[in-house]
RNA sequence: GCUCCGGUAGUAUAGUCCGGUCAAGUAUAACGGCCUCUCGAGCCGUGGACCCGGGUUCGAAUCCCGGCCGGAGCACCA
């Protein structure tokens, strides 16, 4: 066996092939095989009565695509192993990223609109005497104490990998010093509760972290319990308690939770619980988006962006204004999976999810961004057209048109585009679609003129002719595309799109996919993509 | 500075645990062609990648060592 597989690899490439050709020449056939791309399987599920993941926002904020892995994948395993997904809201910090009221409700709606159905619901601000009570526990069995050093302090001992004096207090002294903190006796910054962990771990980052500080809530009220608490968890205590408390088996979160977890291994120690199973994915950008909560506040506050759904953002309110489908950035999510490197999305990835979606839906219509008016003399008769609103599928109707020529020229006016015109020399022929062939006469200034040729869909085709687009001209509206970027675009569209209902995304020909924004007075589209 | 994580075409991903079928698959983007009364969709084709250097081995994207590059944490934020 060996002697073989030596005799082989002293062999070229070249000559392997040419023994395989002649032996087993279906062996080098390659096949190609489609595989729908799904998630890895879930660590350790066979330990676990039922799945339970979560997403824990803080809604300090909207919701955007750099929460979209959290979320998504954090649903997608619930579901795929009959599991639940719980939504908690993670509002534990009244002063500096202080919740505000009308984003739990908006995060709601954002997962709604995304299809993640929540099973469950918890809100962190309703659970603080459940914290205390395990912080009082972990005090009562010396695993924490109180802390009154200035941070400063604190820090500089810490890399040192030296105790400070509060450390060494009695569990008697500690539990005293609890009550002095929850009875308001201590102020703001006077006071913390640390998790004893090692202070010779290797990662600083580890050392006796803080699990409990003072919120001067008189001057920073909660918006939903207000003044009511001034003694608040911080992140590691209220999460790694509730992981527990809720049943979560696996935490699927960003990687700069990493050290968290080790943090959090040591007050499951000191509890006897087991820790949940753990993903951390890497992080999810998208070229030229910000996805930077604090970007986007600012930039809202200020005015720079016109609200959460400018589609200039990233966020889920922007992205469904734009036509970008739910089940788009689930997919892509999907077959980005859970992996730890960051990933740096372009729009295209996106689009091309989109546009595989949209495209079977969407019906066609014509827009004309920037028209100019075109007069056709001599056209010899009445025609009627039917404009297919699907170009594969007949079933979803047409739109009807019928041109009229009038006075003794026989004209008919229409609207084009500019740069179909401008790109068109004199006397050369070009088909309107769907309807006939036309020289171009003249072109000044915003009109042109032409003149009929023939019907001859086939002499069009053969010859090569341009193809474009047009509206009748007593068959115009005018509609405005408002485009990321958000500028607004103005230009022309068929009076067929007057019935069209806001939400419903269509492809203006030769365009782009639009969504209808708003259609009462005026025709106002949110640009997607080509 | 300390600690951790990562690096496969322009982008994203499969393969890495457990070396051979990887001469590196797929999607998207680019380019060319076909088809189509859209610049969309579809079909066919082309080009394009294992961060670098050593080592182990008959054989390395995969294992080991060293380097380089990128990201994250080191908050009384989440």
């Amino acid at each position: 066996m060996n002697q073989i597989v030596v005799e082989v690899n002293h062999l070229s490439i070249e000559e392997q092939k040419q023994i395989i050709k002649n032996r087993w020449p279906e062996a080098l056939k390659k096949e190609k095989h489609k595989e729908q791309k799904s998630l890895p399987p879930l660590a350790n599920v066979e330990k676990y009565r039922q799945v339970v993941t979560r997403f824990s926002p803080n809604p300090d904020c909207v919701l955007h695509l750099g929460s979209a892995r959290a979320i998504i994948l954090s649903h997608e395993y619930a579901r795929k192993y009959k599991g639940k997904f719980i939504l908690r809201f993670e509002d534990t910090d009244p002063k500096v990223k202080k919740p505000i009221l009308e984003f739990y409700n908006r995060i709601r709606e954002d997962l709604v609109w995304l299809g993640c159905t929540v099973d469950d619901e918890f809100i962190q601000s309703d659970r603080l005497p459940i914290y205390y009570d395990y912080a009082k526990k972990l005090l009562c069995k010396g695993n924490a104490y109180v802390c009154k050093c200035l941070p400063e302090d604190f820090r500089k001992r810490v890399i040192e990998n030296k105790a400070c004096s509060c450390r060494a207090f009695s569990i008697e002294e500690n539990l005293d010093h609890w009550n002095l903190m929850l009875n308001g006796a201590l102020g703001e910054g006077e006071a913390v509760v640390r998790i004893k962990t090692d202070l010779n771990h290797p990662n600083p980052a580890a050392r006796d972290w803080p699990a409990l500080r003072i919120v001067d809530t008189d001057k920073f009220p909660h918006p939903r319990v207000g003044s009511k608490y001034s003694v608040w968890p911080l992140y590691n205590m209220a999460a790694g308690v509730d992981d527990h408390l809720m049943g979560i088996t696996h935490i699927i979160r960003g990687k700069e939770h990493l050290t968290n977890m080790v943090r959090q291994k040591y007050m499951y120690n000191y509890l006897c619980w087991d820790y949940p199973e753990t993903i951390h994915y890497g992080r999810l950008k998208i070229t030229g988006a910000f996805l930077s909560k604090s970007k986007i506040i600012q930039g809202v506050k200020t005015g720079d962006y016109v609200g959460w759904d400018d589609p200039r953002l990233a966020t889920f309110a922007a992205l469904n204004k734009r036509g970008i489908l739910p089940e788009s950035i689930q997919k892509m999510i999907i077959d980005i999976g859970p992996k730890t490197a960051d990933v740096t999305l372009s729009w295209e990835n996106l689009f091309s999810y989109n546009r595989k979606l949209l495209d079977p839906l969407s019906n066609r219509y014509f827009f004309v961004l920037n028209p100019i008016m075109l007069k056709v003399k001599s056209v010899p008769k009445l025609f009627e057209v039917n404009l297919k609103l699907h170009p594969q599928k007949t079933e979803a109707g047409f739109r009807t048109y019928t041109i009229i020529p009038e006075g003794n020229q026989r004209k008919a006016n229409f609207w084009v585009d500019k740069k179909d015109i401008k790109s068109l020399s004199k006397g050369s022929m070009f088909r309107l679609m769907e309807l006939f062939n036309v020289k171009l006469d003249f072109v000044s200034g915003n009109t042109a003129e032409a003149s009929f040729v023939n019907d001859s869909y086939k002499e069009a085709r053969n010859s090569k002719f341009k193809f474009i687009h047009w509206i009748y001209q007593d068959e115009s509206i005018s509609c405005i595309v408002i485009m990321p970027d958000a500028t607004l675009s103005e230009g022309i569209a068929e009076s067929a799109c007057k019935n069209l209902k806001s939400d419903t995304i269509i492809q203006f020909e030769r365009f782009g996919f639009v969504r209808i924004h708003q259609n009462d007075e005026k025709l106002i589209t949110y640009y997607s993509h080509k």
